[in-house]
DNA sequence: TCATCATATTAGCGAATAATCATATGATAA
DNA sequence: TTATCATATGATTATTCGCTAATATGATGA
């Protein structure tokens, strides 16, 4: 077994994805750099919970983003994001 | 982007590993089959809370069991599950 | 500087959830 | 059948969490 504290955190870091908004942000992202207002429009929400959970996801190093004048372009930061989110949905789609 | 039904099992099923005591017991599962009262030891935890979320990992098909006598043993039922947590506690470990 | 636009933050509410305690089920052995 | 052991279930409680509404921040262009 890992540490106890490798685990704390490897929960943490799933729980992330455990929320219907998120994964539908964070797979947005996977095929595209959006902004807010964008993610938004896809997602049919309110900018403040869109917002919301961007800063969960930025705290959890998921997404990073960079400014372009007004608007604020988020995109996952790293590879293994998408590699979670693909063996996952092989999963849900296998077990259906 | 993948419909929207599947987004929200994906996000049903990462919240299954959402949390340290379900984190835990996988962890276990994944290194050797074992009874609800090996996971109470090994987890230091009531037996009615380990068996509740025995239960939630039941109902989401991350578990199976066999019954021998009095004894019910858990096991993790595919493959998924395992790469699934390797390929987060990677993540964890490299960002840390 | 000031008005505007994109985004972030805060407070409050309701829903979901995990642990505990107590009790129930169900298989085994005497 | 009955006592016992392993496991499951139910009720309760405390906490977490996501959304809404309202407001704040902060960069841009006039």
């Amino acid at each position: 077994m890992p540490e106890n504290q490798d685990l704390g955190k490897l929960a943490e870091f799933f729980k992330i994805f455990g929320d219907k908004t998120r994964i539908r942000i964070l797979w947005a992202l996977s095929e595209s750099e959006m902004c807010v207002c964008d993610l938004c429009a896809l997602l049919d929400m309110k900018q403040s919970a869109v917002s919301q959970q961007l800063r969960i996801l930025k705290q959890s190093r998921l997404v990073r983003y960079r400014r372009d004048g007004k608007v604020i372009y988020y995109s996952l930061d790293d590879d293994h994001i998408s590699r979670v989110l693909e063996l996952g949905m092989q999963h849900v789609r296998e077990s259906a």
